[in-house]
DNA sequence: TATAATTTAAGACTAAGTCTAAAATCAGGC
DNA sequence: GCCTGATTTTAGACTTAGTCTTAAATTATA
């Protein structure tokens, strides 16, 4: 809570009770929801947030590096809390998104590709979420 | 054209001068395009198509295998014409998508991973097309 | 406390996509 | 070549994700 103002304004975003609710639902989040689906939950803690409020708030926290935006899902962009590289799974049935961790997959090549200037890049794996 | 017609008949779709229109354009894209972009095209060689039947064809067209949907581009579906494995470079300037060969780049270890059954994968990558 | 700057909220608006129901087209049997 | 039932197309209504606008509320500062 604390933590989560001295992380805005560190970031340079003045902490609001709104911005406070969001940012602590959105970091703390380790599905990957979409932002209607953080609308939903943060109007739990704080019930009079507006829609345009979280979707602002979830833009300026992607715009000062704090959460990601993914295109994995159709229809819709998801907010990720975790910031380092890593790659994605995606369940077919359910369309669960899962992270796979950086060193769990191995890629070569990508970074020697004529013609392209690669930045960055990530696995994108879709299947089923095997019964344990 | 007639190869066209026969592709559709062997794929168990009804062959309509809307259909015709709608696959020709498509299988012979080399761009990504989105159901709308596609739309656009097609009015130019079948000026009273609806966007409803090319909504529908491009859907009859991924249900049967010719052509693939891809989650690549914010706000929007992509059609793809190239149904064989093969990976992604979007231009993050242009949001143009670039087709990566399957043997440009190796991947290892996606279909190990405990806990996930891997039906697919595909490496997804972002930058700027380099100047030739 | 007064003032200016920032933020929020509600709802209008836009764009992508689906659904509906009536009209048009098509295929098979005579 | 027609009749009939099945399939397809169309226009527009509808839904959902997301942005924009503007007035009201809040916040920072002096
Ligand atoms: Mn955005
Ligand atoms: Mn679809
Ligand atoms: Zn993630
Ligand atoms: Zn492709």
């Amino acid at each position: 809570m604390t933590d989560t103002i001295d992380l805005l304004r560190q970031s340079g975003i003045q902490p609001t009770p709104q911005r406070i609710a969001v940012a602590e639902f959105i970091l703390g989040s380790k599905t990957h929801p979409s932002a209607d689906e953080v609308f939903v939950m943060v109007r739990q803690t704080c019930p009079t947030v507006s829609r345009a409020t979280v979707y602002n708030t979830l833009n300026l926290l992607v715009e000062k590096g704090l959460i990601r935006q993914q295109v994995l899902r159709e229809g819709t962009i998801i907010f990720d809390s975790h910031v380092a590289a890593h790659h994605h799974f995606v369940d077919e049935e359910t369309g669960e998104i899962h992270d796979v961790p950086w060193d769990a997959v191995q890629v070569s090549g990508a970074e020697k590709l004529i013609g392209f200037e690669v930045h960055e890049f990530q696995v994108v794996m879709r299947g089923r979420l095997r019964a344990k």
